[in-house]
RNA sequence: GGGCGAUUAACUCAGUGGCUAGAGUGCGUCCCUUACAAGGAUGAAGUCGGGGGUUCGAAUCCCUCAUCGCCCA
């Protein structure tokens, strides 16, 4: 197979995704032989999204993880998806029947409408999945859910009923979150807190029992004050007491209401009196239960006022504040405004503001779920990474609120409760007929409830309904409970924190050890722009991963991410930062493309002839692909990708190409018995780093897997493909005297490239060298490489000797172990050298004084581990030994 | 208001008590040497945000201040 001088992700990719899928590669084996599953389930992406790079990000990640366990030999599946994401897919279908037809969702119907959605999701529902195969993902297709299919409805259900069954699920009449342009309640999660500049507006109330005077309430929703049912003050506030008990008279209204004593009112509010309107705002809503002052509704579903709101019935929240204002005002009771920043609820889908609305909602009593989730992290049985995350779930779950799970919608599961003509209601598995008897009231079923589920009641059953649950599947036996779950921040409690309390609630046919769904949560870094600002769709700041894939290869995508992600922290990315990746690929595509010149006839397994000669670099290399290879197992082992990417990225340019392939190329065209030794080592190193970086850049390393496949030995090479290939984490161990001789030819070769670079030599030149190394062993090592050191360092001669004398006009170059001499003309400036050699001095200087005086304070001497008191010791000698050489080389040189 | 995180080279980031504080990018100089110019070689560049403390020893631990960001109320 002939390589290109250049990689082009675009010639590959798709061919080798393709060559998996044909392959079932991704598919965990329908005889697993007894083998240990790993598993991960994809945490859905809404079915209307677009791949954006957070999502880019976590599904590199967990396909680095389910890569790495395939080839560990696990029973590996990752289960892909979407979810019905109730609002947003509603809103995006609405939104193009407007366009359309010109037509409302009101105007076609629920089932019409529903209809529509339906066909939609199939023509657009899989782009997010399409983008996720472009990245590589080796999702089991085969298993791809959807939280709105037929068998999880069939779950959902089941998880609704049997939790009505046990009285956690009730209805009431609560202050929700209401969306006025959705129409419908949505939870505390997605409303944002957002902080706008907005007015504090003083009003005036006259107090009944005192003519004449009046208490001033300050609030930023002046309009609300039509629903107003009290005032409260603080009991402890001198400046009120006398009026607790009394009553003002509300304008436009008409009503009297009371003055009430709460203690949390804030004195330093306003002016210390505030309004309390309980069917409008949350706090007010306790305080008035507090009070026994009654709850009035001014607002309709569409945020008009209603007929409570008197004068004012009609207008738009909007334009009634307006109106109260100046007619307050009108009146003389409007003291004064004053401008004020304060927080203001929007709702994440609309981004209109939310209403506090009183209204009958579906709710379900978190706290006995919370108890055993909670318990599942302090008992080990879920482990967050990194761990500080484990602190906000465990706060939210012990704080939890009810969960209100009824939405207005029509794109969901249906709530499942029928009511009899009197309005009973019942859950129920099954759909009951209209007309049917009511299991217990024994009257006629007249309507099932109108409403849905919110979209997270059906995705907190994810990671064992997608299993088959809650049939007693092999899957769910097989699979259940997962491994490792990666999220972004944002939806540990909207959907972690549900998944796990559904584990616990629902799988109650497994013994309570084996049913928390997921034993690692990892929490991945949020994307940020080049300037730090999250990307948002509204900002335009974001990135298109497709895009960059385009231009870059997936490979090099994955390999950036995770080069640019350390765990935990958040990324900083703009688009020229994938070119490290890029660069990255390129560089193993040629150093692969070189090594196969040189293997064309190579037959691995083909008897080694006795003579053939095995050299140090050999030994080194196979060294460094060890340290690399248990480093990088260990790193994946840990979800440390970073580490992991990091590791491959050194080794494969510093160690394989810069310096090994450097050191192999004049063998492998010289004499054959050093030749066959070369051949041997330059195929094993190279198939074992591509092995260990196939989970980071697939693509990639499959299609040098298969250029590769003759320099395998045939029993384990064959034609099988790297992605079912076994992990390489036995080969080799750690040859530390090979790695120290070589470090030792390094060093001269650098001085020597050094000396070229600062005296303007330049790099034709053969130069000659003169190396004086003290140490016999030294000495022994750097002679046995000399032929080596002179190709690298481009020399004409080297001399080496135990001691020698600086020749006249000579470059010097000075390690601890040796000093360089090189003969150069009397033209040459050593003006340069002589700056660099100064320099270096004064560094060592500074460095030997601070660590001199270390070694003469006794508190060091005593204090610190007797190994690192050796250590510093021989480092200071070693420094000691190099200043030395530096200083009297330095005086000749000036 | 509560919590969490960040602050290290021009930029983006590593470095969780002991090498002379590292990498990639960018920058200077040299080199188109038949794997790669998307390359090679080499070099310059840092009072580790400020202050205080603990310690024989602090970029690292503690306190405090400042700036930036995120989450919750």
């Amino acid at each position: 197979m002939k390589l290109d001088s250049r990689y082009d992700a675009h010639a590959h990719e798709a061919k080798v995704y393709q060559a998996w899928m044909d392959q079932g590669a991704f598919t965990p084996s329908a005889d697993a032989e007894g083998r240990e599953p790993y598993v991960i389930m994809i945490p859905p992406p809404n079915v209307t999204g677009v791949l954006h790079v957070g999502h880019a990000l976590n599904g590199a990640l967990q396909d680095i993880v389910i890569r790495f366990q395939r080839m560990r030999g696990r029973d590996a599946l990752w289960l892909p998806g979407t979810d019905h994401a109730g609002i947003a897919t509603q809103a995006v279908v609405e939104k193009q029947l407007y366009l359309d037809e010109g037509k409302t969702r009101q105007d076609i119907g629920r089932e019409a409408f529903v209809e529509k959605i339906w066909e939609w999701k199939e023509v657009h529902g899989n782009k997010i999945l399409e983008q996720y195969r472009r990245l590589g993902a080796s999702c089991d297709w085969t298993r791809t859910r959807f939280t709105f299919e037929p068998h999880m409805s069939r779950a959902v259900r089941e998880a609704f009923v049997r939790l009505w069954e046990k009285g956690l699920i009730y209805r009431g009449a609560r202050l929700v979150n209401w969306d006025c342009t959705l129409q419908t309640a949505v939870s505390d999660d997605e409303v944002e807190m957002t902080a706008l500049k907005g007015k504090l507006y003083f009003l005036r109330y006259p107090v009944k029992e005192v003519d004449g005077a009046h208490l001033t309430v300050a609030t930023t929703r002046p309009e609300t004050m039509l629903g107003d049912t009290g005032v409260a003050v603080h009991p402890e506030d001198e400046r009120y007491k006398d009026l607790v008990g009394k009553h003002v008279l509300l304008p436009f209204v008409g009503r009297e209401i009371p003055i009430v004593a709460d203690v949390t009112v804030e004195r330093e509010f306003g002016t210390g009196a505030v309004k309390v309107t309980p069917g409008h705002d949350p706090a007010d809503y306790e305080r008035g239960q507090r009070a026994g002052l009654p709850t009035i509704n001014i607002l309709e579903k569409d945020g008009k006022l209603n007929d409570n709101a008197g004068p004012f019935a009609g207008f738009s929240r909007e334009e009634a504040r307006k109106r109260v204002v100046a007619e307050m005002d009108g009146l003389g009771l409007l003291e004064k405004t004053e401008t004020y920043q304060h927080n203001v609820p929007i709702s994440d889908r609309s981004k209109s503001v939310i209403e506090p609305l009183l209204s009958e909602q579906w709710f379900v009593k978190m706290e006995p779920l919370a108890k055993p989730a909670i318990e599942a992290v302090k008992n080990g049985s879920l482990e967050f990474r990194p761990g500080r995350w484990t602190k906000v779930y465990l706060d939210w779950l012990e704080n939890v609120q009810d969960w209100c799970i009824s939405r207005q919608l029509w794109w969901g599961h249906r709530i499942p409760v029928w009511y009899d003509e009197d309005g009973t209601p019942v859950a129920s598995r099954d759909d009951l007929e209209i007309g049917s008897l009511h299991p217990e009231t024994k009257k006629p079923i007249v309507r099932q409830d109108e409403d849905v589920l919110d979209t997270w009641a059906s995705s907190w059953l994810w990671p064992f309904a997608t299993l088959g649950w809650p049939d007693r599947t092999p899957d769910l036996s097989r699979f259940y409970p997962t491994h490792f779950l990666s999220t972004a921040r944002e939806i540990i409690y909207l959907w972690v924190a549900r998944m796990v309390m559904a584990g616990y609630e629902l799988l109650d046919h497994l013994p309570v050890e084996e049913r928390c769904p997921f034993s690692t949560c990892y929490v991945h870094a949020t994307v940020l722009d080049g300037k730090g600002k999250r990307m948002s769709k509204s900002a335009g700041n974001g990135i298109d991963p497709i895009d960059m894939i385009e231009r870059y290869g997936a490979d090099a995508v994955r390999l950036s991410l995770v080069l640019l992600t350390r765990e935990g922290q958040d990324v900083k990315l703009s688009e020229d930062r994938f070119e490290m990746g890029r660069r990255f690929t390129n560089k193993v595509w040629n150093a692969v493309r070189f090594a196969l010149g040189h293997l064309e006839n190579f037959d691995p397994d083909a008897p080694l002839t006795p003579d053939a000669s095995w050299a140090l670099e050999d030994r080194w290399i196979l060294s460094r692909l060890a340290r690399a290879t248990q480093e990088v197992t260990q790193a994946y082992e840990e979800y440390r990708f970073n580490d992991a990417a990091t590791t491959l990225y050194r080794f494969v340019w510093n160690d394989f190409c810069d310096w090994y392939l450097e050191l192999v190329k004049s063998r492998l065209e010289g004499d054959e018995a050093s030749a066959e030794a070369a051949r041997h080592t330059l195929a094993q190193a190279m198939n074992g780093w591509l092995a260990l970086l196939h989970p980071i850049t697939p693509f990639q390393t499959e299609v040098l897997w298969k250029a590769c496949a003759a320099t395998r030995p045939k029993p384990i090479g064959g034609g099988g493909m790297l992605i079912t290939s076994a992990w390489p984490d036995k080969a080799g161990r750690v040859d530390e005297a090979a790695e120290a001789e070589i470090e030792l030819l390094q060093g001269l070769v650098h001085a020597v490239r050094s000396v070229r670079a600062l005296t303007t030599i330049g790099d034709r030149r053969p130069l000659p060298a003169i190396v004086a190394v003290p140490r016999a062993e030294d000495r022994a090592v750097l002679q046995a490489c000399a032929k080596r050191a002179r190709a690298l360092a481009h020399l004409e001669t080297l001399e080496i000797h135990e001691a020698a004398e600086r020749p006249p006009s000579s470059a010097v170059a000075v390690a601890p172990a040796f000093e360089v001499f090189i003969p150069l003309g009397a033209d040459v400036d050593l003006g340069e050298l002589a700056a660099t050699l100064k320099r270096r001095v004064e560094k060592l200087e500074k460095g030997l004084r601070g660590i001199e005086g270390k070694l003469k304070n006794q508190g060091f001497l005593k204090g610190a581990d007797p190994d690192v008191v050796e250590a510093e010791k021989s480092r200071c000698e070693e420094m000691k030994r190099e200043l030395d050489l530096l200083s009297r080389n330095l005086a000749g040189l000036t």
